[in-house]
DNA sequence: ATCATTAAAACAAACGTTTAAATCAATCGT
DNA sequence: ACGATTGATTTAAACGTTTGTTTTAATGAT
């Protein structure tokens, strides 16, 4: 079966390309991680930036799925819009663990999927987010003087920035639980940016 | 002079790294681009290695003065200690453009000098904020309920994050400065941890 | 018997490093 | 004061590996 072999090569290249990077991946290592040939690499994805591709796009689907929900089924205030996307984030980590580490060394060191697969779904967010506190601003639930793109990045950055040094910061932060940090983030950022006498 | 060759190697050689990492760059590039031979780069730092390393201790030179400043200036409310972190953050950012890469690069995909050198500067800038957030809490400054730890995270997170996104948020954030940001941000962040009724 | 798939081998190119010769600067004996 | 000599630096060439890809033959199923 084509899509068996594709499968196994995607789910083994993987954890490789998301622990050490594009570059220092080489496709031997590959195929003997998925048990095939290293001729299956170029015979089902063209090449090394293929799977790569493969592998990314991949990664990329739950976000594209959440995005496309929440275009239809968004609520009214920015609070609650804002609320779902903090529950989504922990979701998504949960979901694609090594998500975080292509998201990032894709920012850092672009391949050539950044355009078209990263920059889209990280520029779709961000709209969400920021027409989310444009709204809550117009509305009086947040704070009058906010700019919402800069805070749509604070958002993303409170809740994320977590997931990235997680590896490093579990020796410091002794037994929390994502959904624990992504919680208390959320609160502090929302009272942030509430306005004092709102109800 | 043997310092000019190191110097000239470390200048070309930190863009590079941190624009496409350490395993996507080849010493005859470096080479290239310092204007020097090859071999120049074995003799001076003993192979690519030991000059990835001389470019990341540059790095992280402006952290560790900063912190060995705040070790014994450090004032004592909670408050004014996350003001000082605050006010590095953009301050080191524009000493060393490239470090927010390097810094997360060693986090995705660390290479051997990350537990020398990253994890070294991290987990006392970490601690400084810990710190700077119990006794906040303890005094009475910020709200009782808060995890210091977590809440120091989501501070580095909420700060730091920007740096990160900015070459993609820059054609979002139409004309915002990273004091801008890091202003908003940072009183975004006080106004939920800081007590609702502190003076 | 035909076609798609797998396997091993071969390919040129690029990799990091080392070698050996050339160049330079400073030191020393006269 | 000056050519010889020493040691450090710089260069270009060569080293053996490893890289991604392709080829060619073997195997599989229809």
């Amino acid at each position: 079966m084509e899509q068996d072999m594709r499968t196994k090569l995607i789910e083994a290249a993987t954890p490789l390309f998301a622990k050490r990077g594009f570059a220092a991946v080489s496709i031997r290592e590959l195929a003997k991680a998925a048990d095939v040939n290293v001729a299956a690499i170029s015979y089902y994805f063209g090449g090394k930036e293929g799977l790569y591709t493969a592998v990314l796009e991949h990664q990329f689907a739950p976000i594209a799925e959440k995005q496309a929900w929440l275009a239809q089924n968004s609520p009214q205030s920015g609070e609650e819009r804002l609320l779902l996307y903090a529950q989504a984030v922990p979701a998504v980590h949960g979901q694609r663990p090594f998500l975080i580490r292509f998201m990032h060394a894709e920012m850092i060191n672009p391949t050539i999927c950044f355009e078209a697969v990263v920059k889209k779904y990280i520029t779709g967010l961000f709209l969400f987010l920021s027409r989310a506190i444009a709204d809550g601003v117009a509305a009086g639930e947040f704070k009058p003087g906010i700019n919402p793109g800069q805070a749509a990045l604070s958002l993303a950055g409170i809740l994320n920035f977590y997931f990235i040094a997680k590896p490093l910061a579990q020796s410091l932060l002794a037994g929390c639980s994502d959904q624990e940090f992504v919680e208390q983030s959320f609160r502090i950022y929302l009272d942030g940016i509430r306005r004092d006498d709102h109800a």
